[in-house]
DNA sequence: TAATTATTTCTATATATATCGAATTGTATT
DNA sequence: AATACAATTCGATATATATAGAAATAATTA
């Protein structure tokens, strides 16, 4: 879990291709850009399904929209299945997974020694590097976007350590999350953003 | 359902790859060959369900099993993932689905001429191409592998129209079905494995 | 403004499959 | 042979998601 960038990226791109009906849909667009309409037709599927399944394709960039009278003219963005391709086929892809992989078996060990069956932390690792395991840990039990007030930050840090304030502190001076001017006002800083 | 060879080919590549751990499994072989036991405990899985991931992967010839003592070494076949991306890169793959899908498309609308709501064919159509699909959609009844005596076979026609004796004639004759000698043997033939 | 049309969002359901634990298979060593 | 160990298969469960239908949104035309 420390470093996903390519991982997940890699990921939802193959999951955006593993399904018949959106294989279907760019092999269609590779032809000829389509409406929902005609597409669902096309598939013999309904047209929620359809859109469904374009939007999957466009979060990873497979395909676009372009708004032409009351229609949606989808078509296919060539050049991000050939980045793709390009990706797969370099040398250093593949062992970049590797690299992530054993970070994250790095961070379940350390976590393994600092906490017990319950998910609470038992002691607080002096070396930096495992710290920040920790508090990665227990940023993930807010969720993102949401704002929280000091007490309840202080709520579900509880449920790691009587030692809140040690948490907080940290958590914010390693920007994991962020604080509304001196007042109470916390919440996650999105990662991906983050260089 | 036409001819899905290039279809299925690629989408049972994409779901391959459509899955973290798998997409792991591979990372990591990407390195260095591992047994079953050395992946699980590194992705921190159970040793059947990583078993079962590298059966898939195994499955489009992602991965290579080398028996050695009472291990296995389990070994990525960067060709086939090669292989994969040129044809993804290639100008005619996505357009050979599309062609795919015209076809399904007519095999549906024939159908839907030609038989009811319950799927009882209503008509023989006089056009070859036509009466084709209509054995390929009567031949979707029978299990692949299965032996079914000319009873059988009869019981299961009677279900589409009650000319069961054109039906399994022709089944035969376009060679969508096999009879051993002259007798009450039949089975389907496998389509993968015919020109 | 009202009405029409295309698309998306929401809600519910059905299907696929990732996962684990137990039992089984297969290979090598004693 | 008998035992030990790795791997697979099987059975059950939980989760993800593909799908359709209804309601909501957006955009155009009357």
């Amino acid at each position: 879990m420390t470093d996903q960038s390519n991982q997940s990226e890699l990921l939802e791109f193959f999951k955006a291709l593993a399904d018949a009906n959106r294989l279907k849909i760019v092999g269609i667009l590779a032809r000829q850009s389509c409406t929902v309409e005609e597409l669902a037709s096309l598939l013999d599927l309904g047209e929620s399904t359809t859109s469904h399944h374009l939007a999957r394709l466009a979060k990873v960039g497979l395909v676009s929209a372009r708004p032409d009278g009351h229609y949606y003219h989808y078509s296919l963005q060539t050049d991000t299945l050939q980045a793709m391709a390009q990706r797969v086929l370099s040398a250093d892809a593949l062992p970049k997974i590797a690299q992530e992989i054993d970070a994250d078996a790095y961070d379940r060990k350390v976590l393994q020694n600092f906490t017990d069956e319950e998910g609470r932390i038992t002691a607080f690792p002096a070396q930096d590097k495992k710290f920040q395991v920790i508090l990665r840990y227990v940023a993930k039990a807010f969720e993102p976007g949401v704002r929280y007030t000091e007490k309840q930050v202080n709520e579900i840090l509880l449920r790691f350590n009587k030692d809140t304030a040690t948490l907080r502190r940290n958590l914010v001076g390693y920007r994991l999350m962020e604080r509304e001017g001196g007042g109470g006002c916390y919440w996650l800083v999105d990662q991906k953003t983050e260089a």
